[in-house]
DNA sequence: TCTACATCCGTACCTAACTACGGAGTCAAG
DNA sequence: CTTGACTCCGTAGTTAGGTACGGATGTAGA
């Protein structure tokens, strides 16, 4: 645990490293978004730096509103399928992500605006926050 | 009843409108999302097409990966709160829409080029799509 | 070697966000 | 003026995503 370029780490290193508790990586296991690693002589798992890696994307994803069943279609896509299934689900995957997109465009767009009213006048301003998503689903 | 903004309905009519259940409507209202509405004669709770906006602006929220008490936050921008109180947490939530707007972004340009790498060859391919989301938090 | 702390495992529990149930009241069409 | 769909309400159950527990075992530093 000295040499950073090299690390070997247990579940209480890869869990403070990633951000998460450790029954949390427990529960990835268990769910496959994580394979079981490699244990030392006795019976104890060693992650390394891609294993810090997988766990904040799982993060990362759920806080754009994936879950978890989601993140293991996107994972499955960087474990590398075959190529025509790959690409399909990817740009099915690209589709959900784009519209995301815009409707967090427009959620900005309308924050701006609040903050700019906010700033210019005094007293109460309502803001057109709801008008900002996709009503047209 | 020609005047779109005076459509009135029952909580059947406003489920079916925004794409929930009836008990979600309910739900909301518990949580404070929603106000409760006027009722007729009898005790029939009757919405109008802002209320359909509203549980629509919720489940687009949800989406995006606000959670029900994130979203009641920014549906108080909406209802006009104090203006200094409403900028400040409007620039606190432009802050996190913006940082799922990065991420997003990078997920979008990795999943492009999966898409590019998998029209291109044949085989098994692997896609960065993990080192897309932001690492360093 | 001793000791303190980490890891092992299964199981039980928890919160958020619904979802279903059931008995009673309402209402509009036939 | 009945009938069947809809609404009322409280309460209980469900699913997703963790969290906590606790007894046994492993392990690193004094």
């Amino acid at each position: 645990m000295r040499d950073p370029t090299r690390l070997e780490m247990t579940i209480g290193g890869l869990a403070a490293s990633a951000g998460v508790h450790v029954e949390t990586i427990r529960f990835y296991q268990r769910k496959r978004l994580l394979a079981e690693p490699r244990r030392s002589y006795g019976r104890i798992r060693r992650y390394g730096a891609a294993d810090v890696a997988r766990v904040r994307f799982v993060k990362s994803a759920q806080r754009l509103g994936f879950s978890l069943d989601e993140v293991a279609g996107l994972l499955r896509l960087e474990d590398g399928t075959h190529c025509d299934e790959a690409r399909a689900a990817a740009e099915h995957k690209l589709v959900d992500v784009r519209a995301k997109l815009a409707d967090l465009r427009h959620m900005e767009t309308a924050l701006v605006q609040l903050v700019r009213l906010c700033a210019a006048s005094s007293g109460h301003v309502r803001c057109p926050l709801i008008a900002a998503l996709g009503q047209g689903e």
